[in-house]
RNA sequence: GGGCGGAUAGCUCAAUUGGGAGAGCGCUGCCCUUACAAGGCAGAGGUCACAGGUUCGAUCCCUGUUCCGCCUACCA
């Protein structure tokens, strides 16, 4: 029989391709809802259908695709859901962008051409993430995938708005919400990122009504609303300004006077001069403030935050300086203003956060507008309660309380967002019931609805109105956020609102495989809907993995030039180490910092894993016999031991989401032990290629190496499968072979025990020969002492193989360290083992420095350990075993010591007779 | 402002009931030994951030400090 040999270095790109083109035809990643193993389900997190692969997406897929095949190894019935979502906002930029370049708009091909034009877009190059995904060995269920705006989910996405709305749970309104002015929508909370920046804080008299030589000092950050003020506040308890509470000051710049107000919840009086203007209708706190007082809301800024003075009136001179201006150019302008008609006190630097847009990084703005909004408290209740209780784990634990805190604190979700690409809110209003036709904004045409227009929501458009009216209803033109689509996915990917196979078989979903950043957007509200909508969890564990940064630790941007291209990484080292190389850095709870040299570490060992099979498939030719693992030679039972013990940690930690232990525990496995130990340990027994030795080695290499692929696959899929299907196996392809389980028959204590001595022996030999200056190619003669019997026989049984390994002829072996040293040897001593060898060829002079230095620095130990020991206290309260290894160690190290003397007095005598010998 | 996490070898990180701190990468030396130089063998390298406390004994537990992250917040 002939086996396949292969190739000198392993040249993942052919491989790579070859074997997912073979995975896909073969279906071994689809999932059956009957299948009879155990479900195990995952739903991707939804890449942006925009998007392309970073590595934050490499290691999130990498750890979910590691346990989808560990999974589906384990004859679990696996389905992994993969699929994109529309990103709304995003994907609208980039079309917008193109349409931009083209010299056209949105607005001018309306809303319907635009939308064919997204959606052709998205069928183009909507598929590069996908292509990408499946480049990283994503065992996802392709046949499965969905996008949001699938007519389903998108049936999904109507059906859950119109009974949130049944059930009070969903309003609209007219309300500050964030706005974006280059977006021109509406954003939730969350998507307001907040930087901290320095502004100026500018103190401001407004001159009081009836009392023009006096003024009441305000501080602001923003003078260019005051033209929305409608209001100053002071404390109620505040003695400086008490006595001014009704009253009434002139707003600067404009012809309006307006009231002093109290308001304790407002006003902070250690803070600014203790006096706060009021704009209700650009800043949330005022907002509630204006509520408290009936304030009037002025509105000065237009949807592209450019300032209209209209309502505010502004002097005229000040508003033709400023009019249609937008906030950053206005504020200086408005400063110049103030100052030159003295009403600026002074401004001095603040620190600020300021809040952008986490799409576009404009600064966004508090802007009044009719909305939609989710109710937000009854949905969060069970929310919290599930995760208190551990119906959904939180892995690591830490982000717990992070979620927890959010969720108590957490405020009415504003859904609605003003722009095309997503689903159109299913709500439609009777302009007939109103009365006059709605008005339609002049830039794309759309119904500008009033706030007290009747919405009728329903999930196809009705016939008439509840009045009858039929010829008038018109559909609400905003979309929804994207992500309360995807608060959906765990149910909607499964057929919802239809009760499939699917959705009976794999929901709730076992796990979730996520990043922090979007534990709130996405991880909070699939939790919220799955409960409302399912009655159940969506997911049972929610993995939390960290951020990518750079190797300095940076947060990787474009910006910065310091991003890691996965796809490039891919095709410079293989697609299998940088998936080892996110796995091994996936430790929980920190940043995994990604630097080059680490994933090139890992190249080298999908190198030294394909030399080792080369090396396998160069010694296989030949008989095999498979006796039982007791009757197997030295090697073969200690590997197939070790073995036992890496699978059993390898499940183990991958039970606990412990990839970083995990990949770790293989490595270690399969370069140090298989590869620097067994296999140098074997090559004396298949020498004789027809030996009865051989067969039974050659049969323990193949069935170990086989099983090592096995335990190997989930991290490193592709070169795992070409080995393994030129070894040999059973079962058409690895990715549904059984993943390796322990055997009580491999383990033997007894075997690695000896094992031990013999490691114990050998760093002793090399000690010997480094202090002496010996190079390992010389071969030296040695004498082994056992410090009883048992450790000499062993080392009796293991003689050639000892021999063997350290380049030693005729080993000599004792059974006691006892027994003089007549012939000058040099003496080394370990725990159970002592080994001795000749001075003869060696360099007296380095062997003496080296003796020295080992000396003085074991005397340094003894003199702590004595020094311990002579503590009365210690010796009284510390636990006896402590106290007798102690003891132990002292004896040890003090006989060490005093070999080591005896060593030096032999190098000098042999010092001096080699010097007569060369006088004479 | 509040909360959480981190600080251990040159770098990146491990280390559970408190009892002489390990790995990978890098570095140094020797070796092209027929699986692998993308390799082998050996070695150097640590005040476990700082200061107190508890303890016979602290990298570990407690308190405080410094520095660095992250989350969160309406201090105009």
């Amino acid at each position: 029989m002939s086996t396949p040999q292969l190739d000198k270095t392993y040249s993942p790109h052919d491989v790579e391709n070859r074997w997912y083109q073979r995975w896909i035809d073969g279906g071994l990643f689809h999932a059956d809802p009957a299948h009879t193993g155990q479900p195990y389900s995952m739903v991707i997190p939804p890449p942006n259908v925009t998007g392309s692969l970073h590595v934050g997406h490499a290691l999130n897929n990498t750890l979910q695709d590691i346990l989808s095949r560990w999974r589906r190894m384990q004859g679990r019935n696996v389905l992994w859901m993969p699929g994109t979502d529309h990103a709304g906002i995003a994907t609208q930029n980039v079309v917008e962008r193109q349409l931009q370049a083209e010299g056209t708009s949105r607005e001018t091909l309306g809303r319907e051409a635009f939308l064919r034009r997204v959606w052709k877009w998205k069928e183009q190059s909507g598929g590069t993430i996908i292509g990408q995904l499946k480049k990283l060995g994503a065992s996802c269920d392709w046949e499965r995938e969905r996008f949001t705006m699938d007519p389903g989910l998108s049936e999904a996405v109507r059906e859950v708005f119109v009974r949130l709305h049944q059930d009070e749970l969903l309003y609209r309104g007219e309300r500050l919400i964030n706005w974006c002015p280059r977006c021109l929508t509406a954003l939730s909370d969350i998507e307001v990122e907040h930087e901290e920046t320095t502004g100026k804080l500018y103190t401001i008299r407004y001159r009081l009504a009836d009392d023009p030589t006096q003024c009441l000092l305000v501080a602001t950050t923003r003078p260019e609303t005051l033209f929305g003020d409608t209001a100053v506040a002071v404390h109620p308890e505040d003695d400086r300004f008490r006595h001014l509470i009704g009253k009434h000051v002139r707003l600067p710049l404009t012809d309006r006077a307006i009231r002093i107000v109290g308001d304790s919840i407002l006003v902070d009086r250690e803070f600014g001069t203790g006096a706060v203007k009021i704009t209700p209708a650009h800043d949330f706190n005022d907002f509630e403030a204006g509520e408290r007082h009936a304030l009037k809301r002025i509105k000065i800024l237009d949807l592209h935050a450019h300032l209209r003075l209209a309502d505010s009136l502004a002097d005229a001179a000040v508003a033709e300086a400023v009019e249609n201006l937008p906030v950053a150019k206005a504020r200086p302008k408005i400063e110049q203003l103030l100052t030159d008609q003295g009403f600026l006190e002074k401004s001095e630097p603040h620190k600020m956060a300021l809040g952008k847009c986490y799409r576009c990084k404009t600064v966004v703005e508090p802007f009044l507008s009719d909305q939609w909004f989710v109710k937000i408290k009854p949905l969060a209740e069970p929310a919290i309660q599930v995760v208190e209780d551990g119906r959904v784990r939180i892995i690591p634990e830490a982000w717990k309380n992070n979620y927890l805190g959010w969720m108590r604190d957490i405020k009415d979700w504003c859904v609605s967002r003003q722009i095309w690409w997503g689903h159109q809110i299913p709500a439609w209003y009777c302009e007939t019931c109103y009365g006059t036709p709605f008005l339609r904004r002049s830039s794309d045409g759309a119904p500008l609805i009033p706030s007290d227009a009747v919405a009728i929501v329903a999930k196809t458009m009705p016939d008439a109105c509840p009045h009858g009216h039929r010829d008038a209803l018109v559909q609400d033109p905003d979309v929804l956020d994207t992500w309360f689509s995807s608060a959906l996915w765990p149910f909607s990917t499964l057929g919802w609102p239809k009760q499939t196979p699917e959705l009976k078989a794999y929901y709730p979903t076992s796990t979730l495989v996520t990043g922090l950043d979007i534990l709130f957007f996405w991880v909070a509200r699939m939790i919220m809907m799955g409960l409302k909508f399912m009655g159940d969890v969506p997911f049972r564990d929610v993995y939390i993995h960290a951020l990518v940064r750079d190797a300095e630790g940076q947060k990787m941007s474009k910006s910065k030039g310091n991003v890691i291209d996965p796809l490039h990484v891919m095709e410079q080292y293989g697609t299998d180490a940088l998936r080892f190389t996110l796995a091994a850095m996936a430790s929980p709870g920190r940043d995994v910092k990604l630097a080059e040299e680490r994933i090139e570490g890992y190249r080298n060992f999908t190198n030294k894993i394909w030399n080792a099979a080369r090396f396998l498939l160069m010694h296989l030719d030949g008989e095999r016999v498979d006796v039982p693992p007791a009757q197997r030679s030295f090697p073969d039972r200690w590997i197939l031991s070790r073995l036992n013990t890496a699978i059993s940690t390898v499940t183990q930690e991958l039970e606990q989401y412990r990839f970083d232990r995990a990949s770790s525990a293989v490595y270690q496995f399969i370069w140090h032990e298989y590869c620097d130990k067994y296999i140098e340990m074997v090559k004396p027994a298949l020498k004789d290629a027809t030996s009865e030795q051989a067969k039974s080695t050659r049969q323990t290499l193949a069935e170990t190496y086989e099983t090592m692929m096995r335990l190997l696959h989930p991290f490193m899929p592709f070169i795992t499968e070409e080995i393994w299907q030129t070894l040999p196996h059973a079962g058409a392809s690895i990715v549904r072979s059984p993943f390796p389980t322990t055997r009580t028959d491999w383990e033997s204590q007894e075997v690695e025990q000896e094992f031990a001595l013999l490691e114990e022996c050998r760093a002793l030999m090399n000690q010997a020969r480094a202090i002496l200056g010996y190079p390992a190619g010389k071969k030296l003669h040695f004498r082994a002492h056992g410090k009883t019997s048992k450790v000499g026989s062993a080392l009796r049984k293991h003689k050639f193989l000892i021999e063997y390994m350290e380049n030693v002829e005729d080993l000599w072996i004792a059974d006691t360290f006892e027994g003089s040293n007549p012939g000058g040897l040099l003496v080394l001593t370990g725990n159970s083992v002592q080994v001795r060898t000749s001075m003869e060829d060696a360099d007296l002079q380095k062997a003496k420095d080296n003796v020295i230095k080992q000396n003085m620095l074991l005397q340094k130990e003894v003199a702590r350990t004595q020094q311990k020991l002579s503590n009365p206290d210690f010796v009284a309260k510390a636990p006896p075993d402590v106290l007798s290894e102690h003891h132990e160690r002292l004896k040890r190290e003090s006989q060490i010591i005093q070999l080591f003397q005896e060593a030096l007095g032999h190098i000098e005598v042999h010092t001096w007779d080699r010097k007569r010998h060369e006088r004479s």
